[in-house]
RNA sequence: GUGGCUGUAGCUCAGUUGGUUAGAGCGCCAGAUUGUGGUUCUGGAAGUCGGGGGUUCAAGUCCCCUCAGCCACCCCA
């Protein structure tokens, strides 16, 4: 007999876990659809050349590569946006500009596993390409908070940078050149302090105390977002690209505010760097103040040149990425899904075992208001059958016997508080309704 | 990829200094005089002790390898 199991980093959805997943997604997709981002797909598996390179040194050891049995060489793609410059690039005259999409799939990284760290998992991305208006950078921070609203979230914030600003200040400061190198450091400056962050940069540029201090000092800018962004600004003053950045800032902050997104959900943070290197100017990462320590779940920015890669054509754009399975790690932990193991609403009972057609009559009917049923599929005894439908956690019970049947009823049994009421056959769907609306 | 910790029934774990037929709780299945679940009671199924090799008269218990999980580095969703 073969050993079922399943590789490192991959796994399996029980329905208990794929439900609340699809509900997920479902919000997602219903959330980017109503800002006009249109769907794509693209396929697993791209040319390597084409994958290749593009997000660092670091993604490309990550990458699952492999010839296929034609000779070719091919990789996994291990995010939505270099398939997608590589789209917008082939796709670009019949999809005029500015183009909105959003992708929702699973990509592949072959690097250690970890809590909410997995080699197969699911983003779902949303991106504005063709357009440098700041205009898109507030609407994806826009969409990022509503998300969040929308999935159930109160306690998060969306940590906004701008690498112009520190570009600006490096450039300002004489480091321009090591900016990646300082950018790396930087965005570990949460998590091992301002000290250790300064003696990497020392150690991996070479920079004098006199730069370690200006950067740190940058870095660590502490307040209102107002008041960073005063900091901000004078600290890039004299440099246009550095102003620039904070002029972006203090656009997207004020009207993100002027939106009505709380102050407390949205944190000008200037550390936050961003791994990959395409990013040029906004740059957004969103934490989970209750569980800060499984990291960004949804990060973003913008970037001057997606597909410079792949054609003449400059395409700009900016969007995010949600981290689905990382999500729904820390959803878990934080106890915020639901145990139910069936997406159905209502369970009838197969009672007499001379009336399937009546049942299977009634299930038709409630399903035709849109709620979901199922029919159990013997005729067992009634105690069993309601075991079966607490455990897998339906709503209600659909009880009718031939008594009730004789009378053009059927009892409608509310799980939650055990109570049930006989309704007219016509009205089961309302009362099903009405349970479902008291939640 | 590197380093550390862990791995006993579906799940959470207990298993004395290596020594008889490996246990518990929860869950699961079936019952408790033929139409009502989540409580209770009874019974039942279920473990090659992650896998492989070694040391030993004897290994769940010691050693090595391997696989998987967690943590750190790295990177990131």
């Amino acid at each position: 007999m073969i050993e079922p199991r399943t590789l490192k980093g991959f796994r399996d959805f029980l329905p208990a876990a794929m439900i609340p997943r699809e509900r997920l997604i479902d919000t997602a997709r219903r959330v980017y659809r109503s800002y006009g981002f249109a769907p794509i797909d693209t396929p697993a598996l791209e040319y390597t050349e084409i994958l290749l390179g593009k997000g660092g040194a670091e993604t490309d050891k990550q990458m699952f590569r492999f010839h296929d049995s034609g000779g070719r060489d091919v990789a996994m793609r291990f995010d939505l946006t270099v398939p997608l410059a590589r789209f917008v690039a082939q796709h670009a005259a019949e999809l005029g500009m500015p183009f909105k999409r959003y992708h929702i799939a699973t990509v592949w990284r072959g690097e250690n596993t970890q809590r909410g760290r997995y080699r197969e998992f699911m983003q779902c991305d949303f991106d504005t390409i063709g357009t440098r208006s700041i205009a898109s950078d507030i609407e994806t921070t826009l969409v990022v908070h509503e998300l969040f609203l929308a999935i159930g979230f109160t306690d998060f914030e969306i940590h906004i940078n701008n690498r112009k600003v520190l570009t600006g200040l490096l450039d300002k400061l004489g480091l321009g050149d090591k900016a990646t190198l300082v950018l790396r450091a930087l965005d570990k400056l949460a998590k091992i302090g301002a000290a250790k962050v300064g003696e990497e940069i020392v150690a991996t540029t070479g920079a004098t105390s006199a730069q370690v201090d200006a950067v740190l000092g940058f870095a660590t800018l502490a307040g209102t977002n107002d008041a960073i962004l005063d900091g901000v600004a004078k600290a890039v003053a004299g440099n246009a690209r550095g102003e620039e950045g904070a002029a972006d800032l203090r656009a997207v902050l004020s009207a993100c505010a002027a939106a009505g997104v709380p102050a407390d959900r949205l944190k000008l943070d200037v550390a936050i760097a961003r791994g990959l290197d395409y990013y040029t100017g906004t740059i957004y990462e969103t934490f989970l103040t209750k569980l800060s320590s499984i990291g960004s779940v949804c990060s973003g920015g913008r970037y001057d040149n997606l597909a410079g890669l792949y054609t003449k054509q400059e395409l700009p754009g900016v969007g995010a990425s949600l981290g689905l399975d990382r999500l729904l790690t820390a959803m878990e932990e934080l106890g915020m899904l639901p145990k139910a193991a069936t997406p159905a609403e209502a369970l009838v009972a197969y009672f007499d075992a001379e009336r399937l057609h009546d049942y299977l009559a009634l299930a038709a009917l409630v399903r035709k208001s849109g709620i979901g049923v199922e029919v159990y599929p013997e005729p067992k005894k009634l105690g069993q059958q309601l075991k079966y439908a607490d455990h897998r956690g339906f709503r209600v019970a659909l009880i009718a016997g031939s008594n009730e049947l004789a009378a053009g009823q059927c009892q409608v049994k509310d799980l939650k508080s055990g109570t049930s009421e006989a309704v007219a056959l016509a009205d089961v769907p309302a009362a099903i309704a009405r349970l479902l609306a008291e939640g």
